[in-house]
DNA sequence: GATATGCGTGCAATCGTTTGCACAATTGTT
DNA sequence: AACAATTGTGCAAACGATTGCACGCATATC
């Protein structure tokens, strides 16, 4: 086994002569105040000395506390989630919690599943990139007091903490840089309705087009079922063929923009030359495309980070309201875009 | 607290009117057997009624096992890496072990660091996507008989299993397309002589290039310390500056490979006009660039699996030998390669 | 029918930390 | 100078699961 030579409290206590339990509470930032700081220096070199380190599961197994948090996002291979994921390590490293990690692949079984193995691990707190505008999880999590906070979505649930993206504001840069171009007719591929993004980006879309004394044209607005390439194409190229006129195209996600332009390349028509199209997330090579596409940056990584640090917080005040707090995009400009 | 109603051994053993070692017995697979099956089925009831889950502190304590795994990647944004980790998380997965993750950024305080953070949590294993050649960290694992595989990179430390991709045959794979195109003077983009990857590349470019009767030339392999873009430009703007002849650079990386794209823009020429470019990862979208690049596309997925089941493995028979593995990569033909 | 064998279950110790309580020593109060 | 308050440390009981040992009962053996 790995702790053959694993030094325990008590090996440390008997070095310096004294109680484990004084050992425990020298070591403990809370209680060593209450000691005699020579004790404590003795406690801390020998602790040193010997490289203590506290056994978690001792420690957990007393406290009921893991420094542990669970972290669920749909699939790591998406490019959204690393930085995300990055962000949520460094925003939680300095508070010494380690994040686990569960992929759910959009799966509810596999949502149900991962929080379960995750509970069992006693996680102090659970971060979710995985909610839907409804639920079920998060209000169980919320009756048991295990503090969890929504990251990139959020859901119509309240009282719970999230941390997004104004997606509001994002399609609005994106709509009065379009508009700026002099577009006019604007089409939408909308994300999926379940997702807080893909509602919000689309109630964003109508509000903005509407305050922009555009035109807003319900029969411009193309549904799709998943954030994929695929659905982009068949949602770009069912605008195309419906005849309706539109210059450009607000797509609801970098991957949507990337099925529209295989749409816009199949009709024998030309991004920008044509169509224009902007996305959304600027996932990472997108400047490589061609054209290289103008879309909305996300702070992907401060969403993490702030998700975390929100997290520390519910953890160490369990009783603090929740927030949702949402972070400011960026419109990226590149070559997708074009006067009309 | 989130345990308010854990529920524990004691009272499932209490429900049934058994001693709680019986529960724990029905719970073990490998003790079951020994437990008259109607009683088995009675706790297991129980157990499934009152949704017991084992509280993994408590078992870790006595077991001295966490049924976790750590983790060490360089820096989870590297799209490299996700597919890695999925793989990893899917191998695992079935058999009850979770990953904690660390990310190093290739520092080398940060790997000891985290790896000291691992073990306080009593991790059962190490899969280490960090290792480099010569890395003392490897060495003291081993002591301590904590099991470790190495994915993706390997060292020149004995006594160690590693899953890698096998580089050499990629090398080949690429070296034997240029050759088919045509071309005889072939340059390579080298990566850091540290890294087994950087080596086992260059190693295999040369050796290939003789077997293949080409003309090997020491002067035509420009050297990097990074595997970066940047890295790839300073080191194709060198090659295309010195003035020696060459129609194809094999790249290392892809990274570097994109690097190289830069420097032939910048020197006026085109690819694969001028310059033929392979890369190594078929990392995602490189198939969007322009041109499309013809890259070696590694098993990522796979490099994690294996390493998970291996490290599984290890952790059942902890005497079990080390094996070295390769996995076999795969040549994707785009468009920046072409007839000389 | 007495003894040996085995099988199923209970008992209790243990893993390493934390923490409420107790107690001794010190300091402060009148 | 007697007593109260304070301070620093030790004591011991948890936390929840696992597991070697022992015990009782049933079956097998002669």
């Amino acid at each position: 086994m790995s702790n053959r030579n694993r030094v325990t409290i008590r090996e440390v206590a008997e070095r310096v002569g004294v109680h484990p339990s004084t050992v425990s509470r020298v070591l403990n930032p809370v209680t060593r105040g209450r000691i005699t700081p020579e004790v404590a220096d003795k406690v801390t070199t020998v602790a040193n000395e010997l490289g203590y380190r506290p056994n978690q599961a001792a420690r957990g197994l007393r406290t009921n506390r893991s420094s542990t948090i669970g972290v669920l996002i749909p699939d790591i291979t998406n490019p959204l989630f690393p930085p995300i994921i990055r962000g949520i390590e460094d925003g939680l490293g300095a508070n010494g919690y380690t994040a686990i990690l569960g992929n759910t692949d959009n799966v509810v079984s596999r949502e149900t599943d991962a929080v379960a193995t995750m509970r069992a691990r006693q996680v102090d707190g659970l971060i979710l990139a995985t909610a839907r505008r409804d639920d079920p999880l998060i209000a169980e999590c919320l009756k048991d007091r295990l503090p969890v906070v929504l990251v990139n979505r959020t859901a119509d649930t309240d009282g719970v903490s999230s941390i997004v993206n104004d997606d509001v504001l994002g399609i609005s840069l994106a709509v009065r840089h379009l508009k700026e171009l002099g577009h006019r007719r604007i089409a939408h591929i909308a994300g999926p309705r379940t997702l807080s993004t893909g509602n919000a980006r689309r109630e964003g879309f109508l509000s903005v087009m509407g305050a922009k004394e555009l035109l807003p044209d319900q029969k411009l607005i193309a549904e799709t079922n998943a954030f994929s390439e695929d659905e982009g194409l068949r949602a770009a190229a069912q605008l195309i063929s419906d005849g309706r006129e539109f210059t450009a195209i607000v797509a609801a996600n970098d991957l949507l923009a990337l099925g529209a332009y295989e749409a816009i390349a199949d009709a024998g028509l030309s991004c920008p030359g044509d169509i224009s199209v902007t996305g959304f997330n600027d996932m990472p090579f997108v400047d490589r495309l061609s054209p290289p596409l103008t879309t909305i940056r996300i702070p992907h990584y401060e969403l993490g980070r702030e998700a975390a640090r929100r997290l520390v917080e519910l953890i160490q005040t369990p009783d603090s309201p929740a927030r949702a707090t949402t972070l400011r995009p960026e419109l990226i400009v590149r070559g997708s875009t074009a006067e009309v």
